[in-house]
Parts: C-alpha cells; structure tokens; sequence
DNA sequence: TGACAAATGCAAGTTACTTGCATATACTGC
DNA sequence: GCAGTATATGCAAGTAACTTGCATTTGTCA
C-alpha cells in the first residue's frame, strides 16, 4: 500500500513549472504518482469521477498533454492504439504486457543505452529517447 | 536498388497460407515485401493507386489484419497514433525515427534477447515479442 | 463450367484524440 | 479582500485510424 501524496507536494510541483493549480490537474498528478503501471486517459477519468473531481474529458486530454510537455509524465504506448501515461520521476526501466489478460508489470533496469551510444556514433544521429516493451503471456494465464 | 518479386513467388506465398490470390493481396504483399521501412496504411494505398491497382481502403485494412495473423507481416508502432507494418521475414532489429523530419532507419541486431530470458526466469511469463524503437535526430537535421 | 466460400466495396459506426469558442476560475497586484 | 487578466475548462463539433455489417463479386475446386 502506497500513501497518498500530501496535495501539497503537488501543488508545490505544478507551481515549480509555471502551471495553475486547479482539482483536475492535482487529481490527475495524484493518480499517476501513485500507480503502478502506466494508466490510459479513461482510467484517469474514471478515477477523477471516483473522487467526485469534475473533470470534462476533454479537460483530462489537455491536462495530459500540458504534463507531459513539461516533462512531469512520459507517454507510453502498448500497442492498443491508444496511449497511457505514468510518472516521469521513475528510474528507467520497461515493461511486460501479457497479451491475454492485459496485466502490465515494469522490467527494471534497462539495457539499451550502450545500444544508443552505438547508434549515436555509427549514424551521427542524436538519440534522445526510447521505448521498448516485451509481450507474452504472464505466469498467471500460461498453463 | 531492389528488384521487382517475381509475381508468381508472391503468389505461392499466399497458396502457402492458404490464402486466395487477389490483386490487391498481390499489390501489398509486393510493397511490403521491398519497402525499406515499415510503411503506415496510407502509403501502401498510394501504391496500389499508382500501379492501377484498385483497391478499397477497408480492403487494405482486411488485408494486412490478415497478413498479421498469418505471421507474414508485422506490425510496428513508432508513435504515430497509426501503425506501421513490415514484411517480417527480416532478421530481427529494430528502428531509429528522427522526430524532426519523420525519417526511419534499421538499427540491426538485436540485443534484448538476453533480458527476455531473465523476464522469463524472474516471472515465470512467456516472452512472445517485443517492440523497441529509438526516437531522436537523425544527422541531417541535427545542426 | 458452375457452386460455394471467401474477398471486396460501400455505408455507417467506433474510438481516441483535437479544435474553436464562450465561460469560469486561479493568480497577481493593489 | 478585490478587481483585472491570463489561463483553464466545458461543450459541441471535427478528424484520423480503424472496424463492422451486409450485399455483391471473384477465386478456387470439383
């Protein structure tokens, strides 16, 4: 069990990045602080909803949108044609999607920053993110 | 510079999934099969046009889901919000996008494989897949 | 060559996300 | 505390990438 984050540290967050704090945004930074995988917009909304946050969708897209310009959370896509987000202020790492029952869990450690350094020197290009996950099937759904 | 495939290759391909040979099949399965980068829906439509190939775009979208389930293709995600897909029967690498000018290029080998059996050991899960693409500047557009 | 299953085309639907614009609200200076 | 202003929000509508349903066409095999 993880504690709930004082609203004042995340107020003191969005005011470090020249945003206005208002409910939407801190409930948003709320529950993305506090998950364990990254989340995709309707999970947020329906969060929001649980905490009895007013929040437009279209709100929550745009608030997503302003945090992870600002570098406070960090798109993820796995492959469901939709994004999910988590906190940026997690050591890198990646992630185990199973295929069958949707369950995500995080891969610590990541091993491709020798790979960019390669890229980097064999290509010229700058490399400045990316994004790896693996898919199978988790313990649970395999036999 | 890469030849045009034999048609009747193509063809035995498909026999092969026992799949009927339609022209359009034919005509993505040719694109797909010398494109040099995973290319997104619209691109491969654009190349039937050119070849007079008339084709539907739901036809297109039918046909790779098809060809995906087969294990002919694959689908690749670089972040679009749309997905890309490649002739899989490339050895295994992955990709490096700029995200100045959209360019894509191979980055070969693939170096995962060691942590996909740590997963395996740590989790007990099956690793199926994976996806890994690098997101920077390519050369051209860096200064 | 004809029967039948599979592929296609067209229209319409869905999902994830964006845009425009009027209104509401958070912050700043007083 | 209060007014003024920039910013955030809500609502309606729009867009892009697919998907689905169904009637028609076409490839395949006997």
């Amino acid at each position: 069990m993880k504690s709930v984050s004082n609203p004042h540290d995340c107020r003191e967050e969005l005011r470090r990045l020249e945003m206005r704090v208002t409910p939407a945004r801190l409930g948003v930074l709320d529950v993305l602080e506090h998950a364990e995988v990254p989340l995709d917009v309707s999970t947020v909304i329906a969060y929001l909803d649980k905490q009895q946050i007013p929040a437009d969708e279209v709100t929550v897209f745009r608030i997503l949108n302003a945090f992870s310009k600002k570098g406070l959370i960090r798109p993820v896509q796995f492959n469901e044609g939709k994004l999910r987000y988590e906190y940026a202020d997690k050591p890198p790492h990646h992630h185990f999607i199973c295929e069958q029952c949707g369950s995500v869990s995080d891969v610590e450690g990541c091993v491709v920053g020798e790979l960019e350094k390669q890229i980097e020197k064999k290509t010229g290009a700058r490399v400045t993110r990316h994004s790896l996950e693996f898919f199978g099937i988790c313990r649970r759904c395999g036999v």
